[in-house]
DNA sequence: GACAACCTGACC
DNA sequence: GGTCAGGTTGTC
């Protein structure tokens, strides 16, 4: 599901089709997805750039106004239009007709491309901003740092260093899963890599944060870059209905560690079986044997 | 700190 | 037909 890879690959195909194109239209078609500003705003813009904020993305206009939009499980920004890439083929499969059933909004773009909104399941949210407000809307604002920095996101967002990630952990009882994946204490980072990264650094996940040794949180915070670097690599992961800007999935599946393997071989061929569990109400996967 | 709510599709 | 999946918010 989209995490900071996943919302990663998108924002870099926007960069790549999206960017330089005029908004020529607006097409709303489910009013609850925009949970905030007038969508108008965007007609007659150019969009010149493409953000991203842990896992919200921002298109920003040169009219001073954005589109933020957060896409939570299963929301899709598909492009049709000029300067596809003709090997591209869209896979009905992932993303189905466009428009479809599921697609929420579009933007018109100039010579005759589009933008395509989808989401199934209609949890996330888009709104439209001021530009210099993006920055100060809460959610964003109160984003942690960052784990990785990339060369074109950006995102202006602090970047996680070693000593403060150990600051991070040490200061909480909280359980390091959880820890791993509140917005507010790291940007970017959701159960699929929470997961892989505490299997790749044998650590349960189920420990207290303030209970890792220094070598520990080195460990971790050396997995989390590790698996998310993967992740990107393998343009995402295409669980849930990930795709890219040209409705292409990613392949960061088929290299899972422990997510979604329970009942499976550990793959450190430990002779142990992946195990599920809960934890804070999230599908948790680990290794018993090597994860201490 | 646990858990329901949001919502749909997939799966048993 | 019932259950589960999950990012985030909201409520107990």
């Amino acid at each position: 599901m989209p995490e900071l890879p996943e919302v990663e690959t998108i924002r870099m195909g926007m960069e790549k089709y999206i960017v330089g194109h005029e908004v020529v239209g607006v097409d709303v078609r489910l009013p609850k997805i925009v949970k905030e500003g007038d969508t108008e705003k965007l007609t007659g813009g150019k969009i010149i750039g493409a953000r991203r904020f842990g896992k919200v993305l921002s298109l920003d206009l040169d009219n001073n106004f954005s589109l933020v939009a957060h896409i939570k499980l299963t929301g899709q920004f598909i492009y049709l239009g000029p300067n596809r890439p003709k090997e591209s083929i869209l896979s009905s499969e992932l993303t189905g007709p466009l428009p479809g059933k599921h697609t929420h909004l579009i933007l018109n773009l100039d010579k005759g491309g589009n933008l395509y909104y989808n989401d199934i399941r209609q949890f996330s949210w888009i709104r439209i901003l001021p530009t210099e407000s993006v920055v100060d809307f809460p959610f964003i604002h109160e984003l942690g740092p960052e784990p990785i920095r990339l060369a074109n996101t950006r995102s202006g967002q602090a970047f996680l260093t070693l000593d403060v990630f150990r600051g991070i952990v040490s200061g909480t009882l909280q359980k390091i899963k959880v820890l791993l994946m509140d917005q507010k204490k790291i940007g970017g980072v959701g159960n699929i890599y929470a997961n892989d990264a505490l299997f790749l650094s044998g650590i349960d996940p189920t420990r207290k944060a303030n209970s890792l040794s220094l070598r520990e949180q080195s460990k971790l915070y050396e997995s989390i870059i590790e698996v998310l670097k993967q992740g990107l690599k393998y343009g995402g992961a295409t669980e849930m209905n990930f795709v890219n800007v040209l409705g292409q999935g990613g392949g960061y599946q088929e290299h899972f560690l422990v997510y979604g393997r329970e009942g499976k071989p550990c793959p450190n061929n430990c002779g142990g079986i992946i195990l599920k569990i809960r934890l804070g109400g999230r599908g948790t996967y680990y290794c018993p044997n090597c994860q201490k």
